[in-house]
DNA sequence: ATGAAAGCGCTAACAA
DNA sequence: TTGTTAGCGCTTTCAT
């Protein structure tokens, strides 16, 4: 690979006006004809700066990294595109990583950030990974920003709008005529599972329904935790006649079960997620779902680490704009008449 | 963040003494008082060695890329699994990355391997990206690996065994005692695609059955692409009494359009796939499928770019071991009588 | 307007 | 066994 050394050389100038010229300083006095030479010769050779000697001299290496638990949900694929576009246009690099049982996050932490591999991370911590155990992680040499996550005395974290995602699809169910609404919910200590939760308990408030005793089911947000929840829900006496899912992929399975232990939808029960995906196109019926912004969040990410960053500016950040949206599809309606 | 300067003079050592038994140099001869001593400092010191710093002085960086063209698929989360887990084990790290229409394949690698970020990479080529543009970019400064693809004059690719997946998906089929069986595949331009092609039409030559006109179609492996395939095929007369669909995604939306179109399935249309996710599990009727190993994939790919990198080894692979298998669900069953 | 030179953190060849 | 030193490619201050 060529170097600045021998763009200078071809193009009969000091390494240091090569430099000021690719690197397009902004007070460099270059002559015309100098410059030419020298992006001429540097196209002739491909010039491209060496990575590891810009870091090292500038320290700062222009990357950013996203951190995800994990990255084959068709959520992330939204949220990284937000953070990538916007990291482009600021001229860095995303590095997308993933923190799980073998690499843990301290060990992602110490990696990415110890090594001085980014300039600043976006972090989303795995379901059930405390945040308790992450304190003085936080304090390092870049920049952390925590996504749908916060830490006491920890500032600099975006978080989506989670408590109007969930109000909104319970709310659509109330205003369907439903009065016995369950929830099925992610894990307990979830953040996003504790904001939803208050969504959907101010809009059952709200209208003045009660929450029966489990009704509420706190499993998890994957396919099998939906289906175990279902099962659980139809257990009870009365059983509910719609049901708010906090996750999408929970949904899916819980629509299967439902079909393998023949409860139709959205006759008997109607079900509602929060999130949406193309999957939820393509369940039987296709799922009435509440869009949250995922790719705004991706941006808003980035440009919070990047704030910290080149402007030093610290802040946590809720997704408002654009709100959740509600998707109507099939599987929701009036509930059966018996009820009404 | 301390450097090995500050770790040496705690210790009260010599620079050199220091990255030698942090290093661990085989042929360091330091004696073992100096060497807790080093140990203690570095330990008090957090001491973390700077990637740059590091990098630039050996050439080096420990790194391999992979880049997918879409990292939302179920089936890239084994992929990047089995290729995170070879990198691990001998010591390199795993940068993902993207390519799509915003970042083209050119612009990463200039990115990655031009400016020195990599060891290697493991690239992905999106569907209808055509091989052919990318010819000079593989003779670069790293080794690059192609994923399911591969380049005339280029050697270093490894790809799944897709014949052997669509074969055993079409004789699942013809057991069953379907004749009328069509294909559901992905664009033509497609690798994958065409070797799937070639498995399904060696098993109906096998068998002795014809591919009427029009039973292929090589729409795309989305959803979408799924559901017009089976519009299209059920407009044939006569109409097939089953397909093999040559992606998961594509199958999970054919079912669906197979529901609003009044089709039962297995009943009047037998439906199989290549590729195994947890959507399979979750449709309704739960999918037959043939599970490809993306994992071992992921594996193979890292070991064979560090052969590449560390041995000089060049090879093509395909992954023979395991080999697909046939994950029978609900969504194969007999044909109609009226076809028997 | 251009060049010389120092130094970022690290490794390794050489010296002691 | 341990230390000294050059140099990887780059940016930037200081000279000219």
């Amino acid at each position: 690979m060529a170097t600045l050394g021998d763009v200078a050389a071809r193009a009969g100038v000091s390494i240091s006006s090569v430099s000021r010229v690719l690197s397009n300083h902004p007070a460099a006095r270059i002559s015309e004809a100098t410059r030419r030479r020298i992006v001429e010769a540097a196209e002739e050779l491909r010039y491209r700066p060496n990575f590891a000697g810009r870091a090292l001299k500038s320290a700062r290496t222009q990357v950013i990294g996203l951190v995800l638990p994990d990255l084959t949900n068709a959520l992330s694929t939204d949220l990284m595109h937000g953070a990538e576009d916007e990291a482009r246009e600021h001229g860095y690099t995303m590095l997308l990583g993933r923190s799980d049982a073998l690499s843990p996050v301290s060990e992602v932490i110490a990696r990415l950030i110890g090594e001085g591999r980014v300039d600043g991370m976006v972090l989303q911590l795995a379901d059930g990974v405390p945040a308790a155990g992450i304190g003085d992680l936080l304090d390092t040499a870049a920049p952390v920003v925590l996504l749908n996550e916060t830490h006491p005395g920890h500032v600099g974290s975006v978080a989506l709008d989670d408590v109007t995602g969930a109000r909104i699809a319970t709310q659509h169910l109330i205003e369907l005529g439903h009065e016995r609404i369950a929830m099925v919910n992610g894990l307990p200590s979830s953040f996003t599972a504790q904001r939803r939760r208050t969504g959907y308990r101010t809009a059952m408030k709200a209208a003045g329904l009660r929450v029966p005793r489990g009704y509420e089911t706190r499993l998890g947000y994957f396919a099998p935790d939906g289906r175990a929840a279902l099962r659980r829900l139809m257990t009870l006496s009365p059983a509910p006649t719609a049901v708010v899912v906090a996750n999408v992929n929970a949904a899916v399975g819980l629509l299967a079960e439902a079909r393998q232990a023949r409860i139709a939808v959205p006759r008997r029960l109607s079900v509602i997620c929060v999130h949406d995906s193309w999957t939820a196109e393509n369940t039987w019926p296709p799922l009435t779902a509440v869009q949250m912004q995922f790719y705004a969040m991706g941006r808003a990410a980035v440009r919070n680490v990047l704030d910290r960053i080149e402007n030093g500016v610290l802040r946590d950040d809720v997704i408002l704009d654009p709100p959740p949206q509600l998707i109507v599809r099939n599987s929701t309606a009036r509930p059966p008449r018996a009820t009404r």
